[in-house]
DNA sequence: CGCCGAGTTGAACTGAATCAAGAAACGTGG
DNA sequence: CCACGTTTCTTGATTCAGTTCAACTCGGCG
């Protein structure tokens, strides 16, 4: 599982926590479209991408409205309703064919009391949401449309060659004609 | 003190643990203007407004950006900073003469420690941040300026009265000039 | 082959920024 | 308590990035 070699990066996984890790982790497989979560549901599980790729949405005035894209090696949740327990406004939708490791809400909540040294771990991913909430916020606020997509293509540019078009453009918050152009050089 | 009252709007306070947070909570005051953090410093304070109001501000091109208000009742930290123990890239200051209660980063932790129960606490104050993030980001995104002053005008109106105009637009994410525009009726 | 979703292109429109003055309010010291 | 300077707020004219609406192209797939 390429979960271990992430999480180690992290923390350190000794015999013990590798055991209680196999036990807890499942792993499922989504086609293309496919969700994993709708809005209204309960979100109880936290993703890691093998393989494929995920997005979270939500709808705005009939429009989807991408609020994430997580690769392989990402973590992909609706986080605050994964940690508060309050009913998701977003989406997850498989957007190519994925492998995931599910790892849920009691079995995590396990995993702290029995590992302390994982809490290290819900620490590093809450960060990792906060502060790329506050990076889009600032960049909305502040960035043309232009350098919002030239810093995603900097940070992430496997994103751009695998996400169509109008999911990229909800994302980065304009329109998709204004990408398109914007694409085209002008 | 008032932070017991919230507090205990949101757990059972014992005895035990009202002895504890007595001796952890400490008092400060500050006058009007006066910086309670700056930027670049680390922040390892919590602070419960009991009575006045901060701010909490970054620069972007010699422009000061108001993030967010605290007024009697709040919390108020710059978050991000506080649980990762990175450097703060905000400043928090008083709006008025301010009395805050303080809670620091490592009586924090031995709270957690002690009394389990105040990990609610953490989660509460966590997902009251994160989720007036999240509000902000979509705020921006999809809000005319009209729309989000009168949002503001709504959910927390003593902000309005008592926040100068200039703290205000830029919180808000539009000029002054068009704030002044929008309070005048167009 | 023809259709359908995804992407492109064009023209007109608009909300808010910018630049530039003024007016009002504020507080500090004489 | 007034006078002065500074900060805060208002108002006007102009400009511009990005939206909207509409039509068109293209590639793939049933």
């Amino acid at each position: 599982m390429q979960l271990f070699n992430s999480l180690s990066q992290i923390i350190n996984i000794s015999t013990e926590l590798e055991k209680a890790l196999t036990s807890f982790i499942s792993k499922k497989s989504f086609k293309k479209n496919e969700f994993l979560l709708r809005a209204d549901e309960y979100c109880n599980s936290l993703y890691f991408v093998e393989k494929g790729s995920l997005r979270g949405f939500y709808f705005h005035e009939e429009k989807e409205i991408t609020n994430w894209f997580a690769l392989e090696g990402d973590f992909g949740t609706s986080f605050y309703p994964f940690i508060s327990k309050t009913r998701s406004y977003e989406n997850i939708q498989a957007l190519e064919d994925v492998e995931v490791s599910v790892l849920n809400n009691t079995e995590l909540k396990k995993l702290y009391s029995d590992f302390p040294e994982t809490e290290k771990l819900g620490r590093i991913i809450l960060e990792d949401y906060y502060s790329k909430l506050e990076e889009r916020l600032i960049n909305i606020q502040f960035k043309s449309a232009k350098e919002r997509y030239s810093n995603l293509m900097e940070n992430r540019p496997q994103i751009i060659q695998r996400v169509p078009l109008g999911h990229l453009a909800s994302y980065l918050g304009i329109t998709q004609e204004t990408l398109s152009r914007i694409r085209a050089g002008n």
